[in-house]
DNA sequence: GAAATAAAAGAGTAAAAACTCTTTTATTTT
DNA sequence: AAAATAAAAGAGTTTTTACTCTTTTATTTC
């Protein structure tokens, strides 16, 4: 569905919004524990998010990662374009070289309809609106 | 989603099924034309899914890849499992080791259901079934 | 200002996925 | 029986994805 990558990113960039809540800046040991990836992998993935502008960073002590308010806004299609680009949103389910209407796919017309479930799902919450779920234990971001 | 060489496979089944409708066995040349993919490569897929028997072969002249009666009836969840293991329709949407209930990622509701509906469209459906649009030129195997 | 902390940067490695090549074996046609 | 055809098998290569290590730079605390 996504990569790897794009899996540990949205991991991390909600744990990351729940901190940010509270002005907490986050270092990456903390975060490769709190949702189980290797530390200097989610440290890479952090830094190229960071230089893109998807969420924001601080060196030396009290620093970390944090999210802005403009950040916290974002939802999990943003981060999915930003690692993996677009094609879980435009490409084709049976690989052809591109998806259109005029020379359709066997699947095309419910794969459509699939995809535009799946781009709900991923646009219709902020990163924001998933801290109180985590927040009250109802959903975890590691197992 | 899924990964290129299941796309391939299942282009190539639909292929073959088109086929395999008027008795006709089909060269892995014509098929990788057909579907437009790297012929050695097909090649080795359409082996392996044999030896699953999941397809017929035929050796020397007038040798080639078929399906029979049974072959026809297969949808592309079948194909799917047997090339890319089934964590399409089981795994979790944000890569925990494992999807359930009780310790569910902030996604679970959503992607549950966006699971059902892939599983849907592929289920739905036998090879067999695909065949009249593709020979109606309303579906394609390539562009 | 020195020591400690934490991200940035860049090079490097490992594993998996995608793809190729060569040889062998089975079948059919002549 | 010989020649031709086509899949089977297996080893090998390339590319991409996943992941690691080392050095540098910025910031803060003492
Ligand atoms: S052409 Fe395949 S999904 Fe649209
Ligand atoms: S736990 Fe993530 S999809 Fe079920």
């Amino acid at each position: 569905m996504v990569s790897k990558t794009c899996e540990y990113a949205i991991r991390a960039m909600l744990f990351i919004a729940q901190k940010s809540k509270s002005d907490i800046k986050v270092g990456v040991k903390h975060i490769a524990k709190a949702i189980d990836s290797p530390e200097p992998f989610i440290a890479k993935i952090l830094q190229e998010l960071s230089r893109k502008g998807l969420l924001q960073s601080a060196k030396g002590p009290t620093g970390g990662f944090f999210l802005d308010n403009a950040g916290l806004k974002q939802n999990l299609a943003d981060i999915v374009v930003a690692v993996d680009g677009d094609k879980l949103f435009t490409g084709c389910g049976l690989g052809l070289k591109s998806c259109s209407e005029k020379k359709p796919c066997p699947i095309h017309d419910e794969f459509v309809a699939v995809r535009r479930q799946i781009k709900t799902m991923m646009k219709s919450a902020t990163l924001d609106d998933y801290n109180t779920s985590l927040e009250l234990g109802e959903k975890y971001l590691k197992r």
